[in-house]
DNA sequence: ATAATACTAGACTGTCTAGTGTGGTAAATT
DNA sequence: AATTTACCACACTAGACAGTCTAGTATTAT
């Protein structure tokens, strides 16, 4: 069930690639068209979730319906490709989250700024959008929800293990398993205000409040694995 | 607030109360259709979604489209009812979360039942579905994610801090912000499986790994508070 | 210029769905 | 028995929406 179709993720965009490909004749399509869709779908997606019409995506990108139907096969594939962007414009789970962080960095700030930049990423609310958007969605389009897992929190928690590994091969902490320790600072960081506000029941964490928070996930955490 | 009440939030179910309004004339309304709507409703729901039609909630019942739309007013009723009796019978946020836990009992065991609970509940494939829905239509019925919010993991927390309370007071744990903890121990205990079952990413957690998992969250949350 | 392709506006098809209307039957109350 | 209401089957309205088609215009390469 996971695949019979190589090409089904990444490219099936028969004539989209811009540099590469043979030049064909006449009118090159647009870019900008093709980006104006994907922003404007983007946006409705993100807000009506897969009940935005194809119209309204026309309409949002100030282009005609058989334009959106020349750029993309067709609605699931347009999906598809918005998420994907989407991915790629946030760039979370990067091993960057923790590449300007100096070893010498005493381990507390360490760990507090990596969190820090995991929840700007998760909080913000177009991945939030996203996260609700892709779970209601995830049976239908079980890969996207995969990428997305696994580029997102799961690239991230692969960031904070290699970090954690340094730090313990430093003599900063106890070894520890670092696939359960990376997951226990994520889980201790996000835990219910993420639920909270994929709920819609707070729009923000406050800055402060997220501040006061994450210092003390930090501090428990060091409780439990501090040489 | 948890009994059979079915006029909770906000009523206008006009003639469907059973036991207590004057009996009209005629033939009543029976209560095992409306059981079997409701039923076929939530397996539909929590299935598809809102896509689910009404002629196929019908169907499912077994019962003509007439009777649904005599037992309920409409789309976003049916769904709201479905849901709200959901959170009824799991009756999950129920202070009996801890209900028979002895105070002898041993804190970590007291703290691995609750968790243990807990995980039952929310690793429920019914209850997984039921997050994705409600948090998918959230913002189109902001009351319903409120009330399954406040009344689940809301609850659990609010039980597991006067778990928390009982054994500070009896010496076994240090004093402690029972808000923040209680969430720290919830946090720790579903995090990440629980985003991967919202993705359909895993299908359950095996109980042997779940067992392993809860009694490492409980030996950390000890770490930081045992006295 | 010519050919090829992108793009536009809008009509159109087929399908699906929430909700209503109709007319008749079944079960309860009085 | 008379009445009242629940229920059924089924047709129907009205709207939405994915995707296609048409016919004309714009933009590019050759």
């Amino acid at each position: 069930m996971s695949d019979q179709n190589p090409k089904d993720l990444s490219e099936s965009q028969p004539a989209a690639a811009p540099g590469a490909g043979r030049r064909s004749a006449g009118r090159p399509k647009s870019e900008e068209k093709r980006a104006a869709i994907l922003h404007a779908a983007s946006e409705l997606f993100l807000k009506r979730g897969l009940g935005a019409s194809m119209d309204a995506v026309a309409q949002a990108a100030d282009v005609s319906k058989q334009t959106v139907y020349s750029h993309f096969a067709g609605k699931d594939e347009l999906f598809r490709a918005c998420i994907q962007s989407k991915i790629a414009d946030y760039g979370f789970g990067d091993a960057g989250i923790l590449a300007d962080i100096d070893p010498a960095t005493p381990v507390g700030d360490a760990l507090f700024a990596v969190t820090q930049r995991f929840m700007a990423l998760i909080f913000d609310p177009h991945v939030v959008a996203m996260h609700r958007v892709i779970s209601s969605e995830a049976s239908a389009h079980p890969r996207i929800a995969a990428l997305f897992f696994e580029t997102g929190p799961g690239g991230t928690k692969a960031a904070v293990g290699a970090l954690l590994e340094q730090r313990v091969a430093a003599g900063e902490l106890r070894p520890l398993d670092v696939n359960y320790a990376a997951w226990q600072l994520l889980n201790m960081a996000f835990g219910r205000y993420h639920m909270q506000l994929q709920f819609g029941l707070i729009k923000s964490v406050p800055k402060a409040d997220l501040h006061a928070h994450l210092r003390h996930v930090v501090q428990d955490f060091l409780a439990i694995y501090k040489v």
